[in-house]
DNA sequence: TCGATATTTCAATATTTCATGAAGTATGGA
DNA sequence: TCCATACTTCATGAAATATTGAAATATCGA
């Protein structure tokens, strides 16, 4: 992960659609979700959909698959996971305490958990 | 942290002086940097670093504090937690194993160090 | 009060980005 | 082979964003 990639990942998620786009698929988890799909659940027309998902395909957030006549896109987590090391490269080797609240939003554990 | 919040964070982060401005706060941590100083050691015009403050600012990125003639900016690690936690919302619920490289990614230990 | 320093605000131009209609490509079924 | 389905690509005009010089604001020290 450069900074061009990084440029070209935040740039892809600064976007309406897009953003939806990825949150959709971050919650579809490994099922991922037919270009389709998408479409009708965000209510966007094929072409803007297609123009958008290339932009997230372009900048390594989201995979696709040729599934017969459809596409089936999935979230790149490998892709989030760059993004987000690059943008906090040294900050745990400095400054650990900035990791930390960070790292705890992550955690996997029940709603409502204040723990 | 709404859509809009989230929207306009990552548009910040899509330009590159204001990319290279809040990496350089990341590090800086609890130090934080002067607005001159950060102009100075990214080679950016004052007027243009101020402009591209204003905008981390609003995102909810950074934070200031007036310190004699100068400004001193900070990188605002609760902006950054909102932003993070509106993308993956839900990831961990359904899809715990989504989260797990991200986490991983955020750990503090010394680099180089593969466990 | 006056000048110097540190930063922001303003106005204008240049560039980038966006959604869309129309056309093109790929797959599957009859 | 022919048609329908599922997407993508292209060209375009409209809207948003970026950088800059010039001017304004705020603080400090003499």
């Amino acid at each position: 992960m450069d900074k061009i990639n990084a440029l070209t990942a935040f740039s892809a998620l600064s976007q309406e659609i897009r953003l939806d786009v990825f949150r959709l698929l971050i919650e579809a988890g490994d099922v991922g979700a037919q270009a389709g799909e998408i479409a009708t659940q965000l209510n966007v027309r094929q072409n803007t959909l297609s123009a958008n998902l290339s932009v997230l395909l372009n900048a390594g957030l989201v995979t696709n698959q040729r599934e017969g006549r459809a596409i089936r896109y999935f979230a790149n987590t490998n892709g989030l996971r760059g993004l987000l090391g690059f943008l906090l490269k040294d900050c745990c080797g400095g400054h650990p305490e900035l990791c930390e609240p960070l790292i705890e939003t992550l955690t996997c554990r029940p709603e409502g958990d204040a723990t």
